[in-house]
DNA sequence: CGGGATCCGTTACGATACTG
DNA sequence: CAGTATCGTAACGGATCCCG
């Protein structure tokens, strides 16, 4: 946010959002959330300029929400730094609240699905069982992610997992429906999700965990 | 927001922010959770143009967080629908962040004190013994609050109490330094409040709990 | 005076093209 | 792949004016 624009006020809440308030910020946040990411990743948020994801990116970088940093191979990427991580609480009420509108037409398709990392994991950490253990692979429309619960805390990230217990595969839309209430969690788990891999019924307790998770909302 | 800035996303975090992401809505609904307030209230907020304001106010009641009244006199207010105060914990979880970050030079004075009544009302709802009862004003740097508690809801709303059990009396910056974390519970209720009224001890049990209230966070 | 509407200069955004 | 550069357009900020 540049100078001009910034609210400077002494409110907690103002400071936040001059931080976090400026457009696409808290979206590329919440990608972020997934693990890290290249710039072409952030990229295919849908309808960002490339000058202003370097705008955004830098401004991240200098209020200390995330790191720049070189990975193998010479690329760079972009990851939370410990202080960015302590967004996940505001984007998991932003989509509390978001679920309440009807998606208006037309609407775009995501360019990614890093985009439910955080809200799926804060809304499964807020309710899950400090004894379950899991080490799984969700798979959503192709794009895999590790689904873990390690001493009561629950982690989504983007990519494979090595020998998972058990692979879910299921597709955003339901998922979404299934957020907003549109969709029963025994609609969800019966129609949309197959499970696969040694312990079926692990994915079983983790369909029901990711219902659960969202039906518990008030 | 205008179409052609919506996110127009399935994720419910951009379908929040289509609503409530514009630059200043948050801090219109902010003010707005101390109660009912006029145009002109509104219009104290630093910087913002008339017609911006116009413009915020006309899509929070297209989308139904608000709504327009014609209160006494003839004057219209706006107020919080039951949607719109839905957004409580969004701005919470704004403040608790924001907490983090030092006020940067120069601040801006607010221009009025509604500021303070959401975070304080669900940093309180979210640690009161629901035991307790409570019918308190609160006025802070002259302006007062009435500040209630009752089958276990709190309630912090703009304007004086009838008959206060008690009257604390205290100032916005030392307000703002113990829910940043840069003052102690100890130093604010022995330096910054006064009480009176009736039930002095009432004040030092709301005077605990605002201040649990903060320190209690993350 | 409260509750806006109108106008206008400035800034930010969106799209596209281009580069190391 | 990871940005930078350019440019037309939309949004903002400030001031002024209007109307009951």
């Amino acid at each position: 946010m540049r100078e001009t624009r910034r609210y400077r006020l002494l409110c907690p809440i103002a400071r936040a959002l001059d931080r976090v308030g400026d457009r696409w910020t808290l979206l590329v946040l919440r990608d972020l959330h997934a693990g890290p990411a290249r710039f072409s990743d952030l990229q295919t948020l849908p309808g960002i300029a490339s000058n202003l994801l370097t705008n955004r990116l830098r401004q991240l970088e200098d209020d200390g929400l995330i790191r720049r940093r070189e990975a193998e191979y010479g690329t760079m990427v972009y990851e939370l730094t410990d202080l960015g991580r302590q967004t996940d609480n505001i984007l998991f009420e932003l989509a509390a609240f978001g679920a309440r509108f009807a998606p208006d037409e037309p609407v775009k398709r995501p360019g990614n699905l890093r985009t439910i990392a955080v809200t799926l994991k804060v809304a499964c950490q807020r309710i899950v069982d400090p004894a379950m253990r899991l080490h799984a692979e969700l798979v959503v429309d192709g794009e895999p992610f590790r689904f873990s619960i390690e001493a009561g805390e629950v982690a989504v990230e983007s990519g494979s997992a090595q020998d998972p217990e058990v692979t879910l595969t299921t597709s955003y839309g339901p998922m979404v429906a299934v957020a907003d209430g549109r969709m029963s969690l025994e609609s969800f788990a019966s129609k949309h999700v197959q499970l696969s891999g040694p312990s079926p019924e692990k994915g079983q307790a983790l369909a029901a965990l990711m219902g659960r998770a969202f039906s518990a909302r008030p």
